[in-house]
DNA sequence: CGTGTGTAGGGAAAAGCCCGGG
DNA sequence: TCCCGGGCTTTTCCCTACACAC
């Protein structure tokens, strides 16, 4: 097989501006560095020979570096004792397959715009900004050693393998995502052009899929052929299903990358690191405290409304 | 002890998108 | 190549319970 095109260090690096380097917080600088580590040893594993400074013009941070070219002074060794060497310092650093299986944030919300350079998104929070660039690295972690294209996930990557091994490529002009065959692509492309080809007849939703739509035509009819069968309890989708029955299963697929703590549902993870980045993006309309659940927020607005009910009363029963 | 808050468990509904098979 | 069914993932909203501090 044809090699597509070699690999560069450019290619699995992360660039951080001083400025954003000092918005990192101790894990998430400690979180950048097992990345690099890790993203250099896949190079590393796929022949890549490198130079000094190419390397150290990305990590010009802190003394990361003089663990970084501790690294790269054990490759000089010998691939094997380099990747025993990088064992060390993953034995060092905790459990870096928690870093690589975290699922990458895929939403952002458009307020204060912080660009980002890497994918040229827009991040309304500093904190988030720098969230954003932390995923930005998790995403580099999948490199296809066959062809040394980095991929942004398990999926990609093995969807990539495929087209490989077919030999054909559709790829996505707009964002580059690669498909096996070209009704894929152009289905796919519909999601770019916002194409909808089937209507709901009742409300006028549209969808790509007509396999959306049927899906959806159950949400009007109160259909729920998915029933549990432990409880009885119906669902519409079967991956709701799924979900309800992690619940008699204790099942926790989503494991957060901190602190460990599991959970049945990617949301209660998701919900859950707010603790830890400490982000409270839910807002009181009355005094603008912030608070990280939503309902936490809608149950203090609460506490205004009582206060509200107590102050109109006292004033109109001329208590106070 | 009551109140407010932080946090987590879980239900429900829905949508987006991809894959494999016919 | 298209259609279809199925599956995975994510999002949003909600209610609730428990622990804890004040």
């Amino acid at each position: 097989m044809q090699p597509l095109e070699s690999v560069t260090f450019e290619d699995v690096a992360i660039d951080f501006t001083q400025e954003e380097w000092a918005l990192l917080n101790i894990s998430q600088k400690s979180l950048f560095r097992d990345v690099m580590l890790e993203n250099i040893s896949h190079l590393v594993s796929m022949g890549y020979q490198h130079s000094k400074s190419d390397v150290l013009l990305h990590l010009e941070q802190e003394d990361l570096w003089s663990e970084v070219s501790r690294f790269l002074q054990g490759q000089s060794l010998g691939r094997e004792n380099a990747l025993k060497e990088q064992e060390m310092v993953t034995k060092q650093h905790g459990n870096r397959k928690e870093t690589s299986k975290a699922k990458p944030v895929t939403s952002h919300i458009p307020e204060k715009p912080t660009e980002c350079n890497d994918i040229g998104e827009d991040i309304n929070h500093i904190s988030t900004f720098s969230q954003h660039l932390i995923t930005n690295m998790k995403k580099k972690l999948s490199v296809n050693k066959q062809c040394k294209k980095s991929f942004s996930d398990k999926f990609y990557l093995n969807q990539h393998k495929q087209i490989n091994k077919r030999g054909k490529s559709c790829e996505c002009h707009l964002c580059g995502k690669a498909f096996s065959n070209y009704s894929s692509l152009r289905r796919h492309e519909m999601t770019h052009t916002g194409e909808k080809p089937y209507e709901c007849h009742i409300c006028g939703n549209a969808f790509i899929q007509s396999s959306d739509l049927r899906k959806h035509n159950l949400t009007h009819t109160g259909e729920k052929p998915y029933e549990c069968h432990l409880c009885g309890k119906a669902f519409s989708q079967s991956s709701n299903l799924r979900q309800h029955e992690r619940t008699h299963t204790g099942e926790q697929p989503y494991e957060c990358p901190q602190c460990g703590k599991a959970f049945s549902k990617c949301s209660a993870l998701r919900r859950h690191e707010r603790t830890h980045t400490g982000e409270k993006p839910y807002e009181c309309h009355q005094c603008g405290k912030a608070f990280s659940q939503c309902s936490a927020v809608r149950r203090h607005e609460g506490t205004h409304t009582g206060k509200r009910i107590l102050n109109a009363f006292s004033k109109y029963s001329g208590l106070r």
